[in-house]
DNA sequence: TCTACAGTTGCAGAATTCCGCAATTCAACA
DNA sequence: TGTTGAATTGCGGAATTCTGCAACTGTAGA
């Protein structure tokens, strides 16, 4: 896991760009890592403190197995820590940094749903036979774009 | 895209927990969105200012339908906005957000890495011969740097 | 008008991710 | 010792994502 871009990096054509390729990989994989809903609510809940994990399956309500998954990523990743203590397992965050980083992502992702939100409010007030935003955002690509 | 978890919901067993998958799931789709690593670079080069397909492609690097498909992610996720100049189309930042999301993601990078760091000292004197970062840790490019 | 260029979109193939079930490990208890 | 419960891991199948090439749209210039 984790590897290199997809298939080839396929560096071909001019390499005088700055070897931003693996920062920005590493990069990457970091989000990806966190683009998974019971990974990111499993960093929520553990934002109050450790918690074991039946107290995780509980909270969340994944199949044992989902949820021992997405716990190994996590733990891979170094996110979180997991303590033995007779025969349940506690989690816990690794590092503070996470909680910081959950409320920017918070901030920004609701700026952009804003965004979303009063686009969606113009197109709906410039057309009035449209359907008030079947599912997800209907992308709103095209809109703020090509004067 | 943007879809749902992944194949089926699949709510089965308690539904006492918080209506936490929507909020998690679109905070999940916004970290998969920063998930690529040209689009993490596009972001970092629009910080400084509006700029050019052709600015980017030059300093990216990629063939151009890459870049392409790349900044068509971007700009249905509402990240950034194009705007067509004659024969040239200029992209830039939406929201200024974003910026503050990258430097936070830069510190828990960091850190997650230096504790990575740490994991394989400790793990290279414990053992004199192993290998640096066999396996385990993605190995991502410099350990303090990050930029 | 025709050509050249900038940028985007469509499409098959390959790699990755995720879910659900079954099998396994480890500790506690009878 | 055998068993039960907690948690993890392995595996097949399905859905998604990414890449590279080809075709297309729109604008500037000959």
């Amino acid at each position: 896991m984790c590897g290199v871009v997809r298939g080839r990096p396929r560096e071909r054509g001019a390499d005088m760009n700055g070897a931003w390729l693996p920062v920005c990989q590493a990069k990457a994989d970091f989000f990806r890592m966190l683009g998974h809903p019971v990974r990111i609510r499993v960093l929520e809940l553990l934002q109050s403190g450790p918690m074991p994990v039946s107290g995780l399956l509980a909270a969340i309500g994944v199949e044992p197995s989902a949820l021992s998954q997405q716990l190994a990523v996590l733990r891979r990743s170094g996110m979180v820590t997991a303590t033995r203590s007779g025969s349940t397992v506690v989690y816990e965050l690794a590092g503070g940094e996470v909680t910081e980083l959950l409320g920017v992502a918070r901030r920004a992702l609701t700026e952009v749903l804003a965004g979303q939100h009063a686009l969606l409010t113009e197109l709906r007030q410039a057309e009035p036979g449209a359907r008030p935003a079947a599912a997800g955002v209907p992308a709103p690509g095209a809109v703020g774009a090509v004067s």
